[in-house]
DNA sequence: ACTTCTTCTCATG
DNA sequence: CATGAGAAGAAGT
């Protein structure tokens, strides 16, 4: 099998230091990584161990700035999907959370025509491979609490805390 | 009234 | 078969 040529690039944001990869026409990954610049990309490898990755400044890269000093929504086309159908429904129901807003699982379970499936739909929020860019982090509990986090719940309060606080 | 526990539910590994 | 980034209702304090 070819290898997958992707890029990655990293971000500096005030709730940590992002890593986006992706090839050179769409956004496949997106994860956060203090540890330094090896771990960033050794953690991209682990994701992604058939792709051969460098760093580089891809045709998303612009727009990635912008969303991330403006705070704004990306298009959906700019994403790749690598997932089962059920969770690409929830990833893209997750895109339709307005800026700054959030949603329970619950409200998400039933946007997709599957009301009772929370718990399935956590599992899928949490497998999302874009972290950030699909606002995995704006879906909370019903009684308004932060759930988990595939990033820490630290972060996930900080990430909702920056976009409350930046208009 | 508040806290804990029990049960329901369904895609995934 | 067991589990999980949940939820609603019951039971106990």
């Amino acid at each position: 099998m070819k290898k997958e040529a992707l890029i990655f690039t990293r971000y500096e944001a005030p709730f940590g230091s992002l890593v986006v990869l992706g090839t050179a026409e769409k956004i496949c990954f997106a994860g956060f990584s203090e540890a330094g610049h090896d771990a960033a990309i050794a953690l991209l490898r682990n994701e992604f161990p058939e792709a051969s990755i460098s760093q580089g400044e891809a045709k998303w890269h612009e727009k990635a700035q912008t969303f991330l000093s403006e705070n704004r929504t990306l298009p959906r086309v700019l994403f790749r999907f690598s997932g089962t159908p059920f969770q690409c429904a929830v990833w893209k129901a997750l895109l339709d959370i307005p800026r700054g807003k959030t949603a329970t699982y619950a409200e998400v379970a039933r946007r997709i025509g599957h009301p009772r499936a929370v718990r399935a739909v956590g599992t899928a929020i949490g497998a999302n491979p874009i972290s950030l860019f699909i606002p995995c982090h704006r879906v909370i509990r019903s009684d308004a609490t932060i759930g988990g986090y595939r990033w820490g719940t630290r972060r996930k309060k900080a990430i909702l805390a920056w976009e409350s606080l930046n208009p």
